[in-house]
RNA sequence: GGCCCGUUGGUCAAGCGGCUAAGACGACGCCCUUUCACGGCGUAAUCAUGGGUUCGAUUCCCGUACGGGUCACCA
């Protein structure tokens, strides 16, 4: 076969050579140890947890004096859709992911571009061309339909599925024959030469899994699809090569074709990346574990968390925790200290699919915002609102300090309330605060309720005193406790029920529900000093009167 | 079906040949407490399984089971 005129026609355009392409992009200039690595994303606007888990390269990057890039796996015309570069984008500049070069809402920035594959045709068809140029790959011109019955009939015969050995029609035609189709303007693929043999073990080290042994790959796959675009093998092998990724962190379902790109990188003489693959995310399906799924699982998308409200640091602060064992503890000893301080570390990475635990998320969330001050609570959920929930964010920004020193209760201590984890939880939480969001949503306390309902509040709103301190009006409230037949300690009443109506807490809690329509709520006396006077009184009258 | 990856308590997991097998979340119990919380203490684990290697395996090797993934001109 002359494979010069192969290459020729198949490739008339094409001048360039892969030497031109070393020259084009050159080895970075980095420190020693330097990590270079992205996230490539396809543009399907659909933006998931993985993208996020896997956008920890950044810290490993920046961590090592190294680069982080984004590129866009746009070589699927019909998946794609459009604005979902800038969702991509948006996602990331979210959560606090910082790009070095790579694409840009309208552009890139970047020595080693384009950043979208497709701009990139030129590129890998010299690569393919000098493939064919050393026989290494040929045009095929099996349609769909003719693949589909190879996979029928190799079902039958119990065979291995893929395109090899005498599947490979096209594998050794004579060149007059692909001319002919050529002429005839048959639709075409280029495929890979392979000469691997499936009894071959290539040893492979994976940054996170160690040492992996993957059968050598037999199959003559698929280089360019017949529209001249690179398959992902292809253009992951190309781009990572020319752009000089040293860390390819993806996915563990990429292990599958692992074979096709360290094929590649060999063939080509090019140095592989170092793979680093993460463990699936998981999620409980009845009884048992599967991977999440975009279409049953909305947990699966980032705008989920987003929309939930879940702060952007503390959701880093989980994704961490599952990602480097050693996190965890870390954070525990250094709980103020920026999660961008931990050394992360490829070694710790887990190696099996865990199980997506959305109750710690909340509790790491409760957690952190415990921690913070009140005005960045406000500044947190007014944002949050402003997106989610323009209601809220018009009473907050007219009520600017009644929502503070609503957030504000309980938040001053050395053991802070954890009422909420994320902004939809505190807009739920604070709603009682603002009389135009307050309802009465559990029912009074069982010993309280009935005839000494309007006892207790009678009494309690016949003592109330704004000037007491709060030991003062506290002891108010054990005397009408007492006064009433109910026990002032809940123990008293434990031990004695028959001598009492009920406990302090029947009284407290239905001052409580009288308040804030809930039976769980914070410290009685602060709430009504965020409330004033007139709105207490007013609380307390309605409730009485119900 | 072929190939690949994984398997320590309900969940996330530490462990990298010798330990009473950490810790966190959740659950439950107790305590603290003037209410709601917060907090403190405590309870629960035959490391999937069989066989090696070894003086000694949760740790190393092989098999089995189970789980997951993947076998496209999708990434």
């Amino acid at each position: 076969m002359d494979t010069t005129a192969l290459a020729n026609l198949l490739f008339p355009d094409i001048t360039k050579t892969i030497g031109d392409y070393e020259t084009i992009y050159p080895p970075r200039d980095l420190p020693e140890g330097a990590v270079v690595t992205r996230i490539a994303p396809s543009p399907t606007g659909f933006v998931h947890l993985g993208n996020l888990y896997n956008a920890i390269g950044e810290r490993l990057a920046h961590q090592t004096g190294g680069v982080f890039y984004l590129r866009i796996e746009d070589t699927d015309q019909k998946r794609e859709v459009e604005g979902a570069v800038e969702a991509v984008i948006d996602a990331m500049t979210f959560y606090g992911v910082h790009f070095d070069e790579g694409a840009t809402a309208d552009g890139e920035t970047g020595d080693y571009g384009p950043y979208r594959q497709r701009q990139r045709r030129e590129l890998y068809q010299t690569v393919a061309k000098s493939l064919v140029l050393r026989g290494l790959a040929y045009p095929c011109f099996c349609t769909e339909d003719d693949l589909k019955a190879m996979h029928e009939q190799q079902e039958a015969a119990k065979e291995n599925y893929g395109y090899y050995g005498k599947y490979a029609i096209w594998r050794d035609r004579p060149i007059e024959d692909i001319e002919a189709e050529l002429k005839k303007g048959t639709e075409w693929v280029l495929r890979f030469r392979s000469e691997g043999d499936p009894e071959n073990m290539i040893p492979v080290q994976d940054g996170i899994r160690g040492e992996l042994k993957v059968q050598e790959n037999y199959t003559d796959f698929v280089l360019l699809k017949s529209d001249g675009i690179p398959t992902y093998h292809f253009a992951h092998v190309c781009d990572d090569h020319f752009m000089r990724t040293t860390h390819v962190i993806r996915d563990e379902s990429w292990l599958a074709t692992l074979p096709i790109h360290v094929q590649l990188f060999d063939t080509l003489g090019w140095q592989r990346p170092v793979y680093c693959h993460t463990a699936t995310l998981m999620k409980m399906d009845g009884a048992s574990k599967r991977k999440l799924s975009k279409r049953k699982d909305p947990e699966l998308a980032l705008s989920y968390y987003r929309e939930a409200g879940f702060p952007q640091e503390a959701t880093w602060l989980y994704l961490l925790t599952v990602l480097n064992s050693n996190f965890e503890e870390w954070h525990l000893a250094n709980p103020d200290a920026d999660s961008r301080e931990f050394t992360f570390s490829l070694e710790k990475m887990s190696t099996s699919g865990a199980l997506f635990d959305l109750e710690k998320l909340d509790n790491i969330c409760k957690e952190y915002l415990s921690r913070k001050p009140a005005d960045f609570v406000y500044d947190g959920l007014l944002q949050w609102a402003k997106e989610y929930d323009s209601a809220l964010a018009d009473r907050m920004t007219a009520k600017a300090d009644f929502y503070k020193a609503a957030i504000n209760v309980g938040r001053v201590s050395d053991k802070p309330r954890k009422d909420y984890g994320s902004w939809s939880a505190a807009a739920k939480f604070l709603a009682f605060y603002d009389a135009e969001t307050f309802v009465i949503e559990d029912g009074c306390p069982e010993n309280a309720s009935g005839g000494m309902k309007a006892e207790i509040l009678n009494r309690y709103l016949d003592t109330l005193d704004f000037a007491d301190t709060q030991e003062a009006w506290f002891a108010k409230v054990k005397e009408i406790t007492e006064a009433l037949g109910y026990a002032a300690q809940p123990k008293k009443y434990k031990k004695n029920p028959e001598l009492y109506k009920g406990s302090i807490v029947d009284v407290t809690n239905l001052l409580r529900v009288a308040l804030t329509g809930h039976q769980n709520a914070p410290d009685i006396w602060e709430i009504s000093h965020v409330l004033g006077e007139d709105e207490t009184r007013r609380r307390l009258t309605d409730y009485r009167d119900a």
